[in-house]
DNA sequence: CCGCAAGATTGCAATCAGTGCAGAAATGCG
DNA sequence: CGCATTTCTGCACTGATTGCAATCTTGCGG
């Protein structure tokens, strides 16, 4: 990588961490994007160019782990399921130190008291739920409207979310509550499934 | 209600038709509050009077369906499950004609590319999710961390997003396609609460 | 080392959403 | 009709976001 683009990303962090800092302090709505570029030493117009809006910051992270997440579904060896890759990433990601998300915890305040960030975020989730979605769907073997996915894929999320610590200085690694937390929601999940295949296997029978 | 009430809802219908008028013509980015309010005739300082943002415009009816599920959920009689009053109020709500939500069509074509817009609505199908995982929670017994409803409500709401029809114009009320799938998803439903009873059962006779 | 082309940064001007404020206009009531 | 309450407006201002054109840096070939 040459010099260029690793002083591009070193200026993006220098953004984010002192964004970030502002955030902490002021709020994100009282932290103007002037503000985060004196404080990372840019010009305003510059903000604009590593970011789309002031809100991305904010989710900076999330493009990685969106694709952190494909990989894992895309990559998984064969014979391993979409429920065990999945299984795998939740306790991967939340096993994860503050190294992989210094801004988490300013992260959950902020979307904690603002709507706007909120929305955003709720969209974030619903494409990694696509992702799961076209997973699991591949395992079922696919169907045309099918809802089995789609809802397996929303449920999946739903657990990640509830499942996220909401302080980073609790526990992580998962304890064994989260673990049996993690393994009744992939049994909800099979159960789920198997509902349904009895519930076709009755009806094409009767 | 006096004149002054009925006036003023008056006017918001007009400011929400001219909205959509503009937006389906021009798009939502193209459309400014000042054109809203020009169309509307009234003064654009006032569109802020009856709606918190432009985007607000687009989810006016939102309040509305939420109240009615809410009162759905709260008013069911006693042995009608959570799933029984989903059932009837996603049936009835897919049932619904363009007068009850005169403006879906064009909705749908705003959130199809809009970003901000689709972010908007994730959150307020969010809002859906609350609701139903109270309902839910209340129905199998309050536990600390109970995983269940949350994924319940995130399945159930998927359920209901992949049912609602992209066009106004076709399969309304819910054609037999239409009903065997919402079946399969409340038998999807029962089946991973079904799976979490034998588990749990399993695991403490172990 | 020099000079050029590509890429990055910046300043400037403009558009537009959203907000606080104060005055003007309309309404409901007695 | 005259007052108290609401509603509507105009105005001024902050702040996000964008297009454009000028300027500066870096990477590379010679």
């Amino acid at each position: 990588m040459g010099l260029r683009e690793r002083k591009k990303e070193q200026t993006r962090r220098t953004i984010e961490d002192a964004a970030f800092r502002l955030f902490d302090e002021r709020g994100f709505h009282a932290t103007t994007v002037a503000d985060i570029a004196a404080a990372a030493d840019i010009a305003p117009r510059t903000f604009f160019g590593y970011f789309p809006t002031k809100e991305d910051v904010v989710f900076c992270g999330f493009g990685d782990s969106f694709a952190s997440l494909a990989a894992a579904l895309r990559e998984r060896e064969p014979g391993v399921t979409t429920f065990d890759a999945l299984r795998s990433f939740i306790i991967a990601m939340v096993a994860e130190g503050p190294e992989a998300d210094p801004h988490r915890d300013v992260r959950l305040r902020l979307l904690a008291d603002n709507e706007a960030l909120a929305s955003h975020e709720s969209h974030l989730l619903g494409r990694f739920e696509g992702l799961i979605g076209e997973a699991v769907a591949a395992d079922l073997g696919d169907e045309d409207n099918d809802l089995r996915p789609r809802m397996v894929a929303a449920a999946a999320v739903a657990a990640l979310k509830a499942l996220q610590p909401t302080d980073h200085t609790k526990k992580r690694p998962l304890d064994d509550e989260g673990l049996a937390q993690l393994d009744e929601a992939f049994a909800f999940l099979h159960g789920g499934i198997a509902g349904l295949q009895e519930r076709r296997a009755t009806a094409s029978a009767g």
